[in-house]
DNA sequence: CTAACTGCAAATGGTTTGCAGGTTG
DNA sequence: CAACCTGCAAACCATTTGCAGTTAG
C-alpha cells in the first residue's frame, strides 16, 4: 500500500521525523477495520513496543489525523473515536444515540447536500469526519428513546 | 410563548417537578440567539439566583436535551455548547476547523440526505443535533489547514 | 409525607503538558 | 549536533456523582 509512502513523505515535507513509534501506529491504525477508541490502540501497539506511552498515541493520532490518514468520531460517550480512512470506501457515520452503535454510511448519500454547502455556505465540508446521530432502526421500533434513561424508566413501570 | 406550557406538561407527564432552577435554566436558555457554553450559561443563571450551582446547570441541560428543548454542538475545542430550539428555523451547525466558527444552515439543504438515511439505513437523525466538520470561506482562502497547526507554523517559515 | 431536586464538595477520567533524556536526519 | 520525539509523571478541567438537607406535589 501506498499509505506508508504518503505518510513518510507528508511528514519529512512538513519536517517531521520518522519515528519507530509513528511505523507502528500507523501499521496498528491500517489494520483495524472499524472505529476504535485510544484505549484499544495503545493497547494493541504496546503488543509491538512495550513502553510506547498513551501519551504519544495521542499525539500521533493528532498527527495522523492532521494528514488525513484518520478520522476521529465524536461517540454518545465521552470517548472519542479514531478510523483509519483509505482501507474502506469514505463513509459517514450514523450514531444511534439510544443503543450507541455506529453505522457507516455511503458518502454518495451525502453528496448533493455537499455541493449545495459549497454553493450556499462556500462550507468545505470534510467528509470522513461526519457523524450524524439518530436513531437505528431497532431501537426505534423497540421505542427507545435517545438519552432519557430516567424517562424511560419510568414508562417501563 | 408555548415552550414553557410544553416543557412544564412534559415533566409533569414523567414524573418530573418544576422547580425554579427549570424556570430559569428554560428561560435563560429561550434568550440566547446562539450556541453557549455551560460555563455561559451558568454566569447567566447565577444573575438570577446566586446559588443555582453549576452541577444543576448540567442536570437541567440534559433534560431539557432529552425533551428536544435544546440540542448540543461539539465543537473542536474541549466543551460543548448548547443552544436553544425552536426560537429559529431548525438548522444544521458547519463547525470550521480552522478558525472554530459555526455557521447554522438551513436544515432543508439535508432534506434529500435525511430521507435518504431513513429508506436505504432506517435511520432517523436528530436534525437538531447535526454538526458538520470542515473549512469556512475565510479559511478556505487563506489557506488556513484544519486543525495542522505545526504545519501551518512551518510552511509559513 | 415522600420522592424528587438542589447545593456543595469531592471524585472521575479522558486528554494534555512540562521536562529530561533519547533519536533522527 | 541541533531539532525533534518519546516516556514519565503530574496537571487539567469539563463533567459527574454522593450525600444531606430542601422542596414540590
Amino acid at each position: 500500500m501506498s499509505c506508508e509512502k504518503f505518510y513518510y513523505q507528508a511528514l519529512k515535507e512538513h519536517g517531521f521525523r520518522l519515528t519507530s513509534q509513528r511505523e507502528i501506529m500507523l501499521d496498528v491504525m491500517h489494520q483495524f477495520r472499524k472505529p476504535v477508541s485510544v484505549e484499544e490502540i495503545h493497547e494493541c501497539v504496546k503488543k509491538r513496543s512495550l513502553s510506547l506511552d498513551i501519551a504519544t498515541v495521542y499525539r500521533n493520532l493528532d498527527l495522523m489525523q492532521q494528514f488525513g490518514l484518520i478520522s476521529s468520531i465524536e461517540t454518545s460517550g465521552r470517548q472519542r473515536l479514531y478510523e483509519y480512512v483509505g482501507s474502506e470506501e469514505p463513509h459517514l457515520h450514523l450514531i444511534c444515540r439510544a443503543c450507541g452503535r455506529i453505522i457507516p454510511a455511503d458518502v454518495e448519500i451525502a453528496e448533493e447536500l455537499f455541493a449545495a454547502l459549497c454553493q450556499r455556505y462556500h462550507f468545505h465540508a470534510e467528509v470522513n469526519e461526519i457523524s450524524i446521530p439518530g436513531l437505528c432502526l431497532e431501537c426505534q421500533q423497540q421505542g427507545r428513546l435517545p438519552h432519557i434513561p430516567r424517562v424511560c424508566e419510568k414508562e417501563g413501570a
